[in-house]
DNA sequence: CAGAATCCTATGTGATACTG
DNA sequence: CAGTATCACATAGGATTCTG
């Protein structure tokens, strides 16, 4: 249902990249597994807040947009599912590393 | 209405930052002004397919991140509103200048 | 464990009309 | 010209339950 093809269209680049970075948990999904790949289960417990659907959800738009790569193993009686980034995914992090080295200027800590 | 409380909460920079850039239209008027201070109006010109509402939204929502500034001018019978990005706002610019290379890497153009 | 399917609500967003 | 207000609808996103 998600709209793949509507980004596609956005002939705009800065819509195309904002439109994948702005979506909820996207960013702290790549960031997650930019280190290492992992399984659906510690996404989850890592990602705190990020409801099942929604990381699902958004790991699949990911995977669409071929930012994301999953593998599927059959275990004995379960399913072992990782995730982890394709080389276009892994060209974001250093994007997101500017992002970060901004916000933590820009930040104003109220707390 | 717009949560910069809620966004500044976050202490994730990652989420701080996409927060802000993923929001609809944030980056086209980001990257409008970023060159010389526009008029509303202009803006309204500039940016296909926004409502005036939304403009309105999203530049409030800037000026309280502290990215834009509004100047407001009294003439005869009318007001002459013009925005133009702060210090803050203008150190996003090279960050996106890397989104939209990046954007223009992994584009597929299915047109 | 990983995922699919429903239901339900809050929020986002467009269209339109109004104001100084 | 710049901004406000209101309605009406679409989408996002949480909670929950079900499946192999």
């Amino acid at each position: 249902m998600y709209s793949l093809n509507n980004i596609k269209q956005n002939n705009c680049p800065l819509k195309f990249i904002s439109n994948i970075l702005g979506k909820k948990w996207v960013c702290e999904i790549i960031w997650e597994i930019g280190n290492d790949k992992k399984r659906f289960g510690e996404l989850q417990r890592c990602i705190e807040g990020c409801s099942k659907k929604m990381l699902i959800q958004q790991l699949e738009f990911l995977i669409e947009n071929g930012i994301v790569i999953n593998d599927k193993k059959e275990l004995k009686n379960n399913i072992q599912s990782t995730y982890y980034l394709s080389e276009c995914g892994v060209s974001l992090l250093p994007i997101m590393e500017t992002m970060i080295l901004w916000s933590n200027k820009h930040i104003k800590c109220d707390c």
